[in-house]
RNA sequence: GGUCGCUUAGCUCAGCUGGGAGAGCAUCUGCCUUACAAGCAGAGGGUCAUAGGUUCGAGCCCUAUAGCGACCACCA
């Protein structure tokens, strides 16, 4: 056995793990049917991220899971790779080229692309990196890249198929339009954020008459968009005005007014102004009143030509002037401060536009009923529980997809159009000439997809689908996806439908949703407020054990966390106690120890009851974590480790240990060793590192902790009566402890402890305990009797079930305090006698509590009342 | 407007299927006891947001209310 050194050093320790774990292949999972699978699909984290706390925490509880899971026996499989995240990686190339004075169009498409994959080639890699500094066990030999060509084939393949289902289609519809970036986005991506805006009340002419109709608006600009003003069909004010005109203002132009349902007469004045082209709602509106599009905006937002004097404004300046013409014109009633809610791009935080484009779109009426469905039948499941509502309600609720993104950096759509006859081919090979025409000449879609169109394919790609894969075949549906609630729309959805679609089953059983990592005052972290904490930098710092634990523990699952220094701390603390007790344990060790194998025969009850309690310990971890309560499991582990087995049996252990004759001493050691083990094991997927570099320390014939057994419940190791007895003796200690501390002794003053019980079985137990007993009670000498023989009177003494202790403290004594004491313990177990008996003279509780809680409770009742009169008739005797 | 969550010790939060309120940090007292001062032993501190209800029994289940938060939503 080798020596440990004082305080554990994670930075020397961790890489030189990680490296060994990967030189042994642990990670790799190959598909074998003589044993049962285990499958987790990473979310593929972007090219362009930088691992944060988010990442952390997600990858902590993937990791979690594997590595138990594959401590259980299972082909576990944590399938890894990055994501092209197309936007955000066009985004940030095309920075980079401005920096370099070069925009995105003199690279043109081609030489953009080229660009693109040099960065993926210099950056994409870096998160990778960065997820193995956490500890992830993923199997690195399969690596996928959302762009790679297997999963280019996927996405080609699904939309073709898509398409010849009817499923894909192409059309004019209202989209939301990022100026910006210049590019479609989907409903997802569009976050509304209330804004303080006005409310302009606007009056347009009636045609043929000097009256004018009263209407408010917030955007004034898309005004020059009106094709007509609506009102509520059942409206007594405005009937007579139906199928009238009114002459638009600024533009000069007749439109008409028309009746819709849509309108709601309680608000504002009854009126709206029809705005096809640039509002969803308006949109609707005119296609079932047959209305034109007006698109007065162009495509970085400016007017256009259609906006008459206007064309060449940005949208807002536009608005300003506009406004002020309305007014010189009289147009204008009145402006209004007014806070509404407003689309923007998530990604950019630059107002949308709706707009009517000519997109690509995914129905999903069709799609989405399965997918319902897989959570009513139970195929799918959310935990929490609560969040498959969010997932129905996105579902039922759900409009189709816009899935083409006017960008370069994705999947191209493979459509092909013909120049000279207008087809539009679908096809998963570049198609050499016109299906209808023979015409050679056809043009690719220049779009390319949403992002998430690919990732949508994820957990069924990566394993060689459209190939029909052993893989495929054998890993899938995965088993469970980790991920946060904030990506249950764009992500968890989309997969599941594509994999009902494609697949004919889930992707995956569990979804395990997780909240956010806010900072220490429950601020979200961003790059903006400069409040994000660095996990790299806590794990230089603290190891990432420390960080890993911190995320999983004092936290439900789907709650937002908060970030906290001390909490990290507090963990390393925890780390460092493990490896202060694994060198406590080594240094015991002798050349005669380490060749000791097997169980020793002469095991004493302190052994058995930390044995039994390690016993109990693995079922309830092993249950809390089959139910995804991981917080919970390890609570349990880190109370055992440090209180029961840290504070208490390497107490009780350590008179056995120093001295040499004792022929119990290798039966201690052998406890020791397998219950710090055990432990160990069941940490280890929390706190991969510093378990495994103990573990190997103590077990020195093994290879790894990674690949040993998950330790299980055995009947053979439950020892009711051992518990009980030790038990007892922590009572004692306790009380002995307190009575120490509440008159001031100093633990360098030792004390004769007498204990007394007319109870043979209760001599017996102190008889047997009495060395760790005495070194636990700080005693000079313990004594058992089964009566008050040659005890001062005047000791201090303490009373615990079918006993009384005695610490005769000679000169310390101070009669008043201790009847002061007595005192109150009579008060106390007063309360408890009067508790059960209110409980017990319950007619109710005795005829409908279960029986087994009625015998627990007249039990405690003969206890506290048989300690009672101990300590009345101690009062008594003092008194005299 | 709808849905959901939160409200428990000074702070941050656990509390799994209802059966005598917990942790970490902070505070106080005493200890450098030969694994660990990143430690040990002890202590104080909570009408579990409020009001009802179900139950023999409620922090936990039901209803309502308040405050905070998140998400969804086409009121121009």
């Amino acid at each position: 056995m080798k020596e440990l050194e004082k305080i554990y050093d994670p930075s020397i320790v961790e890489e030189k793990l990680y490296k060994k774990w990967i030189d042994k292949g642990y990670f790799h999972a190959e598909a074998d049917s003589q044993k049962e699978p285990f499958t987790i699909v990473i979310p593929p984290p972007n090219i362009t991220g930088q691992l944060h706390m988010g990442h952390a925490l997600d990858n902590t509880l993937q990791d979690i899971l594997i590595r138990y899971k594959r401590m259980q026996g299972y082909n576990a499989l944590w399938m890894p790779g990055t994501d092209h995240a197309s936007i955000a990686t066009e985004v940030k190339i095309v920075e980079q080229l401005n920096k370099e004075g070069i925009a995105k169009e003199d690279l043109g498409r081609e030489g953009f692309l080229e660009r693109a994959w040099e960065w993926k080639e210099q950056y994409g890699g870096r998160i990778i990196e960065q997820l193995k500094k956490l500890g992830s066990s993923c199997d690195w030999e399969r690596e996928r890249f959302t762009m790679d060509k297997g999963l280019s084939n996927a996405v080609q393949e699904v939309f073709v198929k898509l398409y010849e289902k009817g499923y894909i289609y192409r059309g004019a519809r209202i989209i939301n339009w990022c100026p910006e970036c210049g590019t479609s986005i989907s409903d997802a991506e569009v976050e509304h954020t209330e804004k303080e805006g006005s409310f302009w009340h606007l009056r347009y002419p009636i045609v043929g008459t000097d009256e004018f109709i009263n209407l408010a608006t917030t955007r004034p600009e898309t005004l020059l968009g009106d094709t007509a003003v609506a009102v509520n069909p059942k409206d007594e004010r405005y009937v007579h005005l139906i199928g009238k005109k009114v002459r638009l203002p600024l533009m000069d132009r007749e439109i008409p007014i028309i009746a819709d349902d849509y309108v709601d007469m309680e608000f504002g004045t009854g009126v709206v102004k029809i705005t096809p082209a640039h509002d969803p709602n308006d949109f609707e509106v005119g296609v079932r009143h047959n209305l034109p599009q007006v698109c007065v905006l162009s495509d970085d937002g400016r007017m256009n030509e259609l906006a008459g004097k206007y064309a060449g404004l940005d949208r807002y300046e536009a608005r300003k002037e506009m406004v002020k013409d309305l007014e010189n014109l009289g147009y204008l009633i009145k402006v209004e401060p007014h806070a509404h809610n407003v689309g923007t791009h998530d990604r950019c935080k630059c107002v949308i536009e709706p707009m009517v484009k000519a997109q690509w779109f995914v129905k999903m009426e069709e799609l989405a009923k399965p997918a319902i469905k897989a959570l009513h039948d139970g195929d799918l499941r959310f935990v929490p529980e609560r969040f498959g509502k969010t997932y129905l309600h996105w579902l039922e609720n759900i409009r189709d997809w816009c899935i083409s993104r006017q960008l370069w950096w994705g999947h191209r759509i493979p459509a092909y159009y013909c120049e000279a006859c207008g087809e539009i081919i679908i096809a998963r090979e570049n198609p050499q000439k016109c299906s209808k025409c023979s015409s050679h000449s056809l043009i690719q879609d220049e779009d390319t997809l949403d992002t998430w169109f690919s990732s949508a394919l994820w957990p069924f790609s990566t394993l060689g689908w459209p190939e029909k894969t052993k893989d495929l075949e054998y890993f899938y549906p995965t088993s469970v996806l980790v991920t946060g609630y904030d990506i249950i729309f764009f992500w968890v959805v989309r997969m599941v439908f594509s994999g009902l679609e494609q697949m004919g089953a889930v992707p995956f059983k569990d979804v395990l949703i997780h909240g956010l990592i806010r900072d220490s005052e429950g601020r979200k972290m961003s790059k903006s407020l400069g409040n994000g904490i660095d996990p790299l930098e806590v794990i230089e710092k603290y190891g990432a054990d420390a960080l890993r634990l911190t995320l999983v523990t004092g936290n439900a699952p789907g709650n937002d966390m908060r970030f906290y220094y001390e909490r990290v701390e507090a963990n390393r603390n925890f780390g460092n106690k493990l490896w202060n007790a694994a060198r406590f344990i080594l240094m015991n060790f002798d050349d005669t120890d380490e060749k000791m194998s097997g169980m020793p025969d002469n095991l004493t009850a302190a052994d058995r009851w930390i044995l039994s309690k390690a016993n109990t310990l693995a079922k309830e971890v092993t249950d809390n974590m089959d139910k995804y309560e991981l917080g919970i499991a390890v609570q349990k582990l880190y109370d055992f480790a440090w209180e029961e087995f840290c504070d208490w049996y390497i107490e009780m252990v350590k008179p056995r240990l120093y001295n040499r004759e004792d022929s119990t001493r290798p039966a201690a050691l052998w406890t020791l060793r397998t219950v710090m083990t055990n432990v160990l094991k069941m940490l280890h997927p929390y706190i991969p590192f510093i378990t495994e570099e103990i573990f190997m320390s103590l077990q020195s014939g093994e290879e790894s902790i990674m690949v040993s057994e998950w330790p299980a419940f055995s009947n053979a190791w439950h020892f009711v009566e051992d518990e009980e007895e030790i038990e007892l003796i922590k009572g004692a200690v306790r009380n002995i402890r307190n009575l120490r501390s509440e008159m001031n002794v100093p633990p360098s003053r030792k004390a004769k402890v007498f204990v007394v019980s007319e109870l043979p079985k209760i001599i017996d137990v102190f008889e047997r305990g009495k060395l760790f007993f005495g070194v636990l009670a700080f005693a000079s000498e313990v004594v058992v009797q089964k009566d008050k023989e040659g005890i001062e009177s005047d000791a201090v003494s303490s009373i615990i079930p079918n006993a009384s202790l005695y610490v005769p403290f000679a000169d310390l004594v101070d009669l008043k305090k201790e009847l002061e004491r007595l005192q109150k313990e009579k008060e106390k177990l007063q309360m408890e006698v009067e508790r059960v008996d209110k409980k017990l003279s319950n007619e109710g509780f005795v005829a409908k509590a279960p029986a087994k809680l009625i015998e627990e409770e007249r039990a405690k009742r003969e206890k506290y009342e048989a300690m009672l009169n101990v300590v009345l008739e101690r009062i008594e005797s003092l008194k005299k």
